[in-house]
This record gives C-alpha cells, structure tokens and sequence, in this order.
DNA sequence: CATGAATGAGCTTTCATTCAT
DNA sequence: GATGAATGAAAGCTCATTCAT
C-alpha cells in the first residue's frame, strides 16, 4: 500500500453519487424490511446490500428505526399524489374511472416492492404507533377520501344505487388488500400449485363490485369472459 | 381499585397449578404476539402476564419458537375443525349457507383473539416457513376447500351463477381478511371517528357477493335497509 | 446434636432403608461426576439416577458443591486405610509386597469407579482448592508416606540401590495414574483398536520398576515372557 | 504498583488490533481453561483478560466451544509438528535421542502452559467427544507412532531389549503426563515443601526407563549423580 | 466522509435451589 | 420426610450503535 508512488492517476472526478447513497439505503432497507420484516432484518445486511459500510448507514439515518420510518415515508407519499391526480381529472364514468383507477394503482404501486410497505404497516403499526398514524393520514385516509369521492360522484350522477359509502369503500379496499398480502406471501405463493393471477383477480373483483354498485348491472360485463 | 373491600389477597407466591399452566402462558402469548408481534414480544413479560415466572415459562415449552408453534396451533386446529362440520351439515339453501357460516366465523372466530393468528402468520410467516405451511395446511386449504364446495354446489343448483370458483372465493375470503385485520388494528380504531361495525360490514359483504354471485340477484337484498 | 431427648428407639421395623439415601445419593453422584464431570452432571440427573426426587437430594446434601464433596470423601478414606493395612503388615520381600501392592490396589480401587475420584481431582483441583487439601492430606500424602516406607525400607535391606526416594515414588506413581486416567477415558478406549490391557500394563511397569531399583536386576524378570 | 514512575498511560479504549486480538482471546482463554476448567471459565471473563469485551470475543470465536476447540488445536498441531522432525532427523544413538528427545518436549511444551491442554483434554473429553477424537488424532497417536518407531529402531539396533513395544510407549509417556498434572496443579506445588523439581524428575525417569530398556544397562547411568 | 472493529445493553435459556403440597 | 412445580440469578450470545482510523 506505502508503495504506490504515483498518485492514482484517473481521474478523481466525479465522485460517486453520494446524493445517492440514502436512495440506495432506503431501496435496501425496502427490500429486505419487506422480505423478513422489521426485526428480522439487520442492519447491517441492509448496509451490504445497498454496497456501504454498516457505518455509512448510521451516518444518513440515525437509528433502525429512523431508517424504517424513512423507508415506509419514501414509499408512500410521493407515489400517491402523482396517482390521485389522476383520479381527480378523470373524465368518463364513475364505472370506467374505478376499472381504470384500480388497474392503474396495482401497475404503478401494488404489483411493485411498494406495496410491502402496506404488509408491513400491519405487521409493525403497533410498535410504530406515531408511523402508523403517519401512515393512516398519508395514505389510509386520502385513499379514504379519494373512493368515497368517486362512489358518491357515480351515486349522484345516477350510476350507482344508493348505499352506505363507508361500506362501498371496504368493498373495494379489502380485495386490494387482499392482493397486496398474497403478493407478499411468499409460502402461499409456494404451496399453492396455482400461484393467483392478480389480473385476472382484479377484474374479477372489479367486476363483482360493479355488479354489486350499480344500479343496472350490464349482464355482459358481469360474467367473465375469459 | 378503592371499592376493594376486602384486604389484598395476599396471593400466595409459588403457587402451583400444573394443570392450567400451558393454558394460560398460552393465552398470555396470543395476547402479546398479536398485540406487539414476535420479535417485540420477550419471553419474560409472557411469563409475567401469566403470572409465572421466566423459569415456568420454559418449564413448559422449550424455546420462544416452541411456543409460538404451540399458540398458532392451539388457537386453530381445535376450534376450526367444530366449525366446518356446520358447514358440512347445513341443509338450506346455498345463499343462506354462507351468511349464517360467515355471520358464525365471525361470533366464535373472527371477532375472538383466536383472529389474530391470521394476522400474525401474515406477519411472521417469513420467519416460520415451517410453520406457515402448517397454517396453510390446516386453515387455509381447508378453508378454500370448503368453499369450493359451497360454491360449486349453489352452482350446480342453479343459485349462483356459472363463475371461475376460484375467485369466487377470493370474493368471501378478502372482506373477511380485511375485517380480521382491521379488528386487531388498535390504530386505525383509535384515529378513525368511526370505528367500524363489524356486523354492517359482514352485511354489506355478504349482500355484495351475493348480489354479484347470484343468477338473478333479489333487488331488495341488494338495497342496504337500514 | 444436644436436642436428641430420647434415644433413638431403634427401628420402628424396617422403615424402608433412610439410611440408605445418602449412600444412594452418593453412588448416583459418584457414576454421574466421573462419567460426564462436575459442571456437566445436573443435580436433577443425580436424584433421578438415584431414584428419588430433586428435593430429597438437597434433603441430604445442601448444596450439589457438598454432594460433591461428600462424594469425594466417602470414596477416599475409608476404602484406604483398609489397603495400607496390608502393606504395614506384610512380612514377605519389598519387591514382593511391591508387586503385590500394586496389584491388590488394582483389584480394590484402580479398577473401580473410586479411581475416577482421581480423574475428578485433578479435574477440579482448582474450583475446589479445600477439597483438593482434604484430598492431598488424605490420599496423596498417605501414600507418599507409605511408598517411602517401602523404597526406604527396600534400600536399607539391600532389596534397591540407594537412590532419592522422592523419585522412587513418582516412578510408581506415574504409570498408576497414567492407568486410571485411561481407564476413565472412554474416548481413548472407544477409538485405540487395541484397548489397554491392565494387567499386562502393571507387570510390565512393576518389571521395569523393580529392574530400575534393584541392585542386581535378574535378567530373566526384565523380559517379558507371555 | 508504587513504582511505575510514568503516569498512568491513559490506555485508550477501543483499540482496533485486528491482527492481534484472536491471539489475545486464545492466550487468555488457554490461561482460564487450564486455571478454571471450561465449564467455569465464563467468556465475559476471558474477554476481559484478553483486554476486549464480551462481544469482541464472538467477534473472532463464534461460541465458546468454538474458542475452546481453536485453543486446543492453536496449542497443538503447530508447536508439535516442528517438535517430531527433531526426532526424524535424529542422528545419534536411541538412547541420546530419548534423553534430548524428552528434554526438548519439556522445553517447548511440557514446561509450557500449553501443556496445560492435555490436562484439559482429560477433563474435558466426555464433554467434547469431537474434539477428543481430533486430539486424539492429531496428538496421541502421532506421539504413539513416533515412540514405537523410536522404540523399534532401537530395537533393531541391538541397543534396546526385545519387548513388548506397546508397554514401553506407556513407560515414556506415563511419567511425562504425571509432570504435566502435577505442573498444573497448583494445590500439589502449594501444600507440599518440596515442590517438583522437574529436571531432576526427567532424569530420573529416563535414567530408570533406558536402564529397564536397555541390554546392558550402564551401572553409572542408574545411579542418580547429586 | 467512509469504514468496520469494538462495545455492551438486552434477550433467551439453563439449572441449582426453594417451598407449597 | 418426600415431591416436583416454581423461581431467578447467571451465562451465552446478538446486534444496534459508536468511534478510532
């Protein structure tokens, strides 16, 4: 080592991303909080896979748990406005809105490593009560806001039948939910010999819940058409 | 605590009851399991709830692990197999079969600790493949069994319409999922101003699904009466 | 001891043997302490090996470091004092009492569990440095004493050369110790294909011995003859 | 105490000496073992006299048996390997290789703590079968082959008696293992008023097992010159 | 800034000992 | 006297966190 007497001669420019090393912790963290969950994963693996020294993780987040709430935070807000946008211009039915708007949110958040961090909630929120309410104001309760929006739009513009809204938004959350764990379920992927097919389930689902909706039923769209 | 008329017990230490020990470490571990989850739960505050001490607690089960294997284990298997026979033996009509099986889950299982198995297997089961595929072999399989049986029978019957059964249980096992979850969710009741009414929710389910099951749904059925 | 009002009224009739425990005690702790060493022998094992509970054990011994100790020296002295009898009244040569010595201590002791005390010793000598004086005082120095005796007597017979009787002692010493090491030795024994044979091992040693002190060493005893 | 002129050197705490610590841990762990037995020597304790704490230790050892293991083979197949190609190459008479032969075992091992190891490789055998078989492998037999080679060449050269060769490896390694007990045997040295003095001890033996080995014992040789 | 050796609080588990029955 | 269920101090080991380099 004393005897490299030329000083490393390419090029100490550009010096490696260090804006990127907490994107790269949080993406770690994300992965392997999801995979094992919160106690289970050290911090050190985290630190190994993000290619940094368990040092470098405690120089950006100052404890586990700051990381943990770091990771769930990264992964929730940004996200989600940038979807609820679309929700909010969208033009057509209430009914095209909710197909469209489901099979938007499971490409963009519940089919990617982000919808963990929803498994993870239930797993965590009553060691992490102040994320967990975090949390519930970040994502639950806009998600809340959001459907009872478009159930009450497609009530009043005569699309839906009158009901309880609470109950209509239940019936479209806990299909998503469901989704979202078996997603996540690793055992349940492996035994079953038929693994779930989330398309399928979601129109499926989508369908069932229109059926139950609206006030007419279109007898076509309710039976699948495979 | 001021209307304790009479004096302190005086509860004798060292008390021995060979008998109801398992019983109640086993209960005090459900407790705490669900409540903080595995890893946040230490053993010694098991014992303590149980009102034994560390040293009993591995008296009678040899490791953490064993006993969380023991609290998945008593908490299922027992109960569950008394409820499928209602299932197996039920005579009416297929509509009916599954709001009086689903209203029952919820009275001797789902509104109980019992439920929050479900949701600590959602959580653990990266860290017990063994035991989660217990949990899936003894529940959860079964459970899908029974209701393709169900289905396929109102099916044949005529009741339900032609449908892939397989998401037809995906349509009863979500709601239930999501009540499950959202009763050992202390957060999400404790934000929300109105916590949820697991009995309206089991209605608007049922009535959903089997609007959206049946051949000719009954409109008033349909209509939420309040 | 000053309490004892009235005699003991001699047998209420064959009261099943309490006399008996602490002996029973004593040999199960005995077998335990050789076979598997202080630390690793559990107080539990003991009692059970001697076919009573744990409590009856801390009855008779209150402590697993006095049970120990008992056991320490009820296989020393009294066994002992027996054996150096023979040799304070033999009558024959010192090479004969030499020869017959080792022999009879053999049969009585080397060959016993008793021996395994001497393993045990050397093993605890320092967790139990009271107990390795008693040990010194009672076994180690008997003997010494006693084999000086001998050698000197031998030498001043003209039976041995002169010689320094400290070193005379430990050329008997070593191979007898050297035997009862390996006798306790399951490992050695388990994996040599050919297991020591004690009684050729003696000969040979007490062949070399006596050649090494005598005078005038008979050719013919120094060669083995099978 | 009073006499260290210099001011206390302020030693600082957490010294990074990765090199150096696995030999620190070993060095402190060989001084306990041997001192206290294995199953009294507590590991915050060997951390301690090596200097580092507790999680150091499992740092480089990854349990206690583990360190246990690496202290019993770093004293053993080292040092001894370079010890047997002394008597390899030996050039001299069997009788000379015998005499330098032991004197040099007892100058780079006997005299040292790791002979220490052999007394803990007796108590601890039944403990460590595993490990008992290694050193039973790597340091028993060896030495076996090695005295039986040395034996029978001496033999073969008409220098040596015919015998039972066998018999006479247990005539050189009795007495050899006798020092090695009584090195470590601090109550033995403490109690009596002559301790052993083990050159003379050495000489003895040697003197008394070449006299018995040999054909025609050199009548000067046996007697013990003051 | 980055590293990774070092730390020690904290947790599981064991087992000698106690004591209600 | 016996028993064995209950106890809790003590030991091994883990891992988040620190800090010398």
């Amino acid at each position: 080592m004393p005897n490299s007497i030329s000083p490393p001669p390419t090029k100490p420019k550009r010096e490696r991303r260090k804006e990127a090393r907490p994107a790269e912790l949080l993406a770690a963290a994300l992965h392997l909080f999801v995979e094992k969950g919160y106690a289970a994963t050290k911090s050190e693996e985290v630190a190994k896979l993000a290619g940094v020294s368990k040092g470098t993780l405690f120089l950006y987040f100052s404890s586990k748990e700051e990381l943990f709430k770091a990771v769930v935070r990264e992964n929730i807000s940004n996200r989600f406005t940038e979807i609820s946008k679309l929700w909010d211009n969208y033009e057509g039915s209430s009914t095209d809105l909710l197909r469209m708007g489901l099979r938007v949110w499971w490409e963009r958040i519940g089919s990617t490593k982000a919808s963990g961090i929803t498994k993870l909630m239930i797993s965590e929120e009553n060691n992490f009560p102040e994320l967990a309410a975090f949390y519930h104001e970040e994502v639950a309760r806009p998600i809340h806001t959001l459907l009872e929006k478009v159930l009450q739009l497609g009530i009043d513009k005569g699309e839906f039948r009158p009901m309880d809204v609470q109950q209509g938004i239940y019936l479209i959350l806990a299909p998503m939910l469901y989704l979202v764990i078996r997603k996540h379920s690793p055992i349940t992927y492996a035994l079953k010999n038929n693994p779930m097919d989330a398309d399928a389930f979601i129109k499926a689902q989508i369908d069932n819940i229109l059926y139950g909706l609206s006030l007419h039923p279109p007898t076509k769209a309710a039976t699948p058409s495979p």
